[in-house]
DNA sequence: TAGAGCCTAGACAACGTTGTCAGTGGCAGG
DNA sequence: CCTGCCACTGACAACGTTGTCTAGGCTCTA
């Protein structure tokens, strides 16, 4: 509604009765000077101010510097919306995560920020916290800025709303897990190889009992580490307690009352395997305030887990290098690649450090 | 140089040899449809499309429903650049920070997404790496995609370059430290009253020979723990040998070497303060390596403090409080708040874990 | 039934920039 | 001196949207 404050119409010039500072007439605030004000002051033409500003070739240096002058004296900064608008091209690109607190995707961010700022481009971020509907309307706000490109870290699982805009030139990479219903690029690390290598890692130390706790199984990476979960109980020859396996929130409370009914159960297990980060930490905390001692090996690293006692052992990985990857795709596309779309997966790394290497008790 | 490939003029409708899958005629890829096409296909004017869009009144259900059908036809998207350019508010504020991937960023990021969130806007944001060139590069990026407000963590300490930005509107407030030789809103952790309270509480343990190892004092937080630290010392009438007092650079060699100067120097401390969290991290890592308990409390809490052995005294801000408090300072002046700048203080508190309850040793 | 008043709808200009194109003047070569 | 060329400069339209203003059709009342 501030839209009609403006002056009555038929008064253009009355008396506003604003009261400025004597010496601050220009610029006056909130009204900012264009190229047009620029041309005046220093008595040129409108296109030379762009030539000017933009470093093209073909002004005397003379003209250069008078222009200059004029841009210092009035505090002048090009209006980028109306450059877009001409251009057709933002230098902007998007990133939807799902908690830019997650200290997860803080490294992941700020790697996909170096590769736009390597190609001149801004970064435009927002949070999805894990609702589809969310992340929709955040893509699609992104969309309407018209950013060159788009890395997302899809929250939900059904992602045809975007196919207008890829078709429309949207260049967009999906990381951590792929897209849903539709076809796109996507960079991930290997959750299956992982988790399986991780829990065979586990059952090499002699634990037979192994516990899972993860993500919900409609999260790609979730269903994906279970899966190796799995697989690696199969390899081994073992069975799988339907009792061992929790798959519901992250959340520290559910994840503690899972681990206490696992632990506390009929068939108790000697050693954990925990989905994400986030388990991982709160199964530290809950297995610290035990007297046996419980194996724990956790997808994905954390600052601190060599100084915890013991260890933390998990299945590291590198989140920086998911979004340089993304991105540097992301950017291949934007230079013309036209190719197929890519499915890449980086590999995870074990880093031993004792909680996985405990021996099963009891 | 894309910008030619354009059709040669003087052939507007020359047969151009594209080739799409039969069915995917229209929208053809790389061209958005505007609201003149949506309105040339729903039969309407072009005003009538903008009324429907933006849910203005004075459109007959009828006419809606037409307008509707042919905006989802054709994908149509509103392009924000051009609304911009014609409103003025971009609905957009900027977050310039020192590192997306430093967990003390992570919250106070998206603290201030959600206020922004909350008040329709998109949040754009940038790393300076502590480096007041790319502080300045990317501050006035931001300002020329008009983006509505600024919320700045200051990586240098000269901001008035940003007086013209301010003077013509753009809202901004620093957070963690304040502007440099400009007026401007500013919202702080106590870091001295912090400090001074962190290093009383070694006091009160016993301590007499307490080290300092913090930041470059030409950062304001660095020289106010500084000083919180030299009063809390002075409070208690202790002398401060000025080896204990290390101010170089965060990076873990150079911690660790300060520190290990200063404990097999001449006048070995008993305890330290750490000036922050990556500080506080690596003197873990240092003193856990050495035979005689050194006490630490450090600035700034960080995850899994409590989980070390034995756990981190620290002196906690509210990162995510820093950032809320900054971005509704910002939106009230959007809305309007005229008022002087102010500059607000939270507290910090102190929380026991152990660490700096130990009593001095030898 | 005429006139007033309301509601819907569209024509048009403007936002600030950049690409295109045409105009100017200087200078070298014939 | 004229021609052609070049370097420099500016007028103008266009990008896609929204605010303003006016036109036309309808209802309601006297």
């Amino acid at each position: 509604m501030a839209e009609n404050d403006r002056r009555p119409p038929g008064f253009p010039h009355a008396s506003d009765g604003r009261q400025w500072p004597p010496g601050a007439v220009e610029p006056r605030y909130g009204t900012r000077p264009t190229m047009k004000d620029v041309a005046a002051r220093a008595g040129v033409g409108l296109k030379t101010v762009s030539r000017v500003v933009n470093g093209e070739p073909g002004v005397t240096p003379d003209t250069e510097r008078r222009v200059q002058e004029a841009i210092d004296a009035l505090g002048f900064r090009r209006n980028d919306s109306a450059r877009v608008l001409r251009k057709g091209r933002t230098a902007s690109i998007g990133l939807v995560l799902e908690d830019l607190a997650d200290p997860f995707y803080g490294p992941l961010s700020r790697a996909v920020e170096e590769v736009a700022r390597a190609h001149g481009a801004l970064l435009i971020n927002g949070s999805s916290a894990e609702d589809p509907a969310r992340e929709q309307e955040l893509v699609l706000a992104l969309c309407a800025r018209r950013v060159d490109g788009l890395v997302v870290i899809p929250a939900g699982d059904d992602h045809r709303y975007l196919e207008p805009e890829i078709k429309a030139g949207v260049a967009t990479v999906f990381v951590d897990r792929p897209a849903g219903r539709i076809d796109a690029d996507a960079v991930m690390s290997d959750s299956y190889g992982g988790a399986r290598s991780g829990v065979a890692h586990l059952i090499a130390h002699g634990h037979r009992r192994i516990g899972f706790i993860g993500d919900q199984p409609r999260i790609h990476t979730a269903a994906e580490r279970l899966r190796g979960y799995r697989a690696a109980m199969e390899d081994a020859g073992l069975p799988v307690d339907s009792s061992w396996v929790s798959l519901g929130s992250t959340d520290p409370v559910r994840v503690r009352d899972a681990a206490a009914a696992i632990l506390d159960g009929p068939s108790p297990v000697t050693a954990f395997f925990a989905g994400n980060n986030r388990v991982t930490v709160t199964l530290v905390r809950v297995l610290a305030e035990r007297r046996r001692r419980v194996a724990l090996v956790g997808f994905d690293d954390f600052e601190l887990a060599d100084l915890l006692d013991p260890g933390v052992t998990v299945i590291a990985q590198d989140s920086a290098q998911l979004g340089r990857t993304a991105a540097e795709r992301l950017f291949r596309r934007l230079d013309g690649g036209r190719s197929g779309t890519e499915r890449s997966v980086l590999p995870t790394r074990l880093i031993a450090r004792g909680s996985g290497e405990l021996r099963p008790e009891g």
